[in-house]
DNA sequence: GCGAACGTTCAGAAATTTCTGAAGACAGGA
DNA sequence: TCCTGTCTTCAGAAATTTCTGAACGTTCGC
């Protein structure tokens, strides 16, 4: 349907949009190469040439993104290189983990809540870690109503 | 209750923590500034004493958090400076231009879909579009949600 | 029109992030 | 044990981001 190069361009933006949301460069190509690839894993080897980068940096992208629990490493039989594979809920794993940053920002807020007396900036800090505290317990709930509907199932 | 310095280091504190939500750190800065003052508004000079930085930082922050709609220029009769003032909702909204970011991973992901072929990577393309359309579509009902609930109103 | 008070812009300095490539570590086979 | 293929680490190079400060605009009062 497609050649080469307009895949390349698509996994190219895609990484583009993904730096935009705020992730590494080379953790959001490595992502994307993961994304836009038909092969069952792909090894560093593979990688480096895809995207035309060093050894190092895949080290480094790849296991940044392994250890966001977006890839997991595979064992391949007879095949003395790492294998990896995309996880199949990596994205909300990736929202979930959107939402650890949130809880930073969280616990920030309350720290200043203490740390003021009454007053306006004290009710605009209960504010906002109201609307944090919120989002975090929505976060889960929300990936959760997702899944099920995806699965088909009736609400519940 | 809690000294000047106290109020200055949760406020740093706060910063650090937006930065690490992906926020630029004057910007930052500026929007836990707001956070924490007693003052119905503040000016330029006021930020910039404040943060300890140049006219020329307040300035570029102030346009970028102005424009991200947290906070607003206000007009004080008998001043010849500008004054600013940090909105109500920043928090909901900066919550929702978030997601106009997933906006534009949502539009890289629809251009693989049609860009790749039948296939695993037109599966997970698919997959990756469906969960960011559903996260699109329930942002704004979430923040509803809690605002309806913040004002106390039953549930609808 | 002129000066004072503020605000903005922008070129370059400073700090930070990101990438590379070479050296080293490690595992397996001979 | 030694060699080979693979992965990791890390010091420094390159690129990018961020901040400053000086020059320039603008507005207002006189």
């Amino acid at each position: 349907m497609t050649g080469e190069t307009e895949r390349r361009d698509a996994a190219e933006q895609l990484a583009l949009a993904l730096v935009g949301a705020g992730m590494q460069r080379m953790g959001a190509r490595t992502l994307a190469a993961f994304m836009f690839t038909e092969k069952d894993s792909l090894t560093a080897g593979d990688l480096a040439e895809e995207l035309g980068v060093s050894a190092g940096s895949v080290s480094g992208a790849v296991r940044m993104v392994a250890q966001m629990g977006l890839i997991e490493r595979i064992y391949v039989a007879g095949s003395r290189r790492e294998h990896f594979r995309m996880l199949d809920n990596a994205w909300t794993t990736l929202y979930s983990r959107q939402h650890s940053v949130v809880d930073d920002v969280l616990r920030a807020v309350e720290k200043g809540v203490e740390a003021v007396g009454p007053g306006r900036a004290h009710d605009r800090l209960e504010y906002m870690r109201d609307f944090y505290t919120f989002l975090i317990n929505e976060a889960p709930v929300l990936v959760e109503r997702f899944e099920r509907q995806r699965r088909g199932e009736p609400r519940s």
